[in-house]
DNA sequence: AGGCTTTATCGACTATCGTCGATTGACGAT
DNA sequence: ATCGTCAATCGACGATAGTCGATAAAGCCT
């Protein structure tokens, strides 16, 4: 049990951030809203076409997505179809999540 | 009213995404988990010897999340008081909120 | 096999961010 | 008035992150 006044341990503030910063980006952002928008899996190219930034950088905003298990990834043929993680998008924290001390949820875990 | 495929304008995912940097450092969930823990004004001081890092980068910290309106300050003598605005903490958009287009909430106005 | 399409990765550039130390400015106490 | 304390600001530095263009890798189709 956590005293009253301890600081949270930095581990487990920097898990907690990790989180935070997944959606700390306008175009992660945009990219998250358009695939939930769309419940069906989208290609790279389609995300592309949507959100007008290159593809190269799209490719990188969904492995950071990816990595946090906030979208999910099928490679099918030469494509790949990335999803929202409705599971993930749950158990996202919340601030009160942090002010409280909740348990940092593992990105793992929530699928 | 949206439609289904269009992305999120612009703007509106940089307010989201402004909500989301706030609490994408860990010196800043540590400082912000302190002050909600401590449910009572905290000088900068306090929170300098309690998070462990330079007095003018929890000055900074505070700044920011003073931004937000995520805490709030109090001058009282040469001192600054700086405590959690729970109105703040309870508007905080949720990764749902996002995924589903729910208007961002202001920050001055969740207060 | 050869070419085409789709995505991931690499390298480079820039901008932003976190941190520090030093300074400045306010205020209170002596 | 001066000194001491407290907090905010400034300037600098290193590190990180976002973006792009080009290249590479993997898979499909003739």
């Amino acid at each position: 049990m956590n005293g009253d006044s301890d600081p949270l341990p930095r581990a487990e503030a920097e898990e907690y951030a990790s989180w935070f910063k997944a959606l700390a980006d306008a175009t992660r952002i945009q990219i998250v809203s358009l695939l939930a928008r769309r419940r069906a899996p989208m290609t790279v190219g389609e995300v592309v076409a949507a959100s007008g930034v290159g593809q190269s950088t799209v490719s990188h905003h969904l492995k950071i997505l990816a990595e946090v298990r906030f979208v999910l990834v099928e490679r099918q043929g030469t494509a790949s179809l990335y999803r929202i993680n409705e599971a993930c998008v749950r158990c996202f924290p919340t601030a009160a999540d942090v002010v409280m001390g909740k348990p940092v949820p593992a990105a793992p875990t929530c699928e």
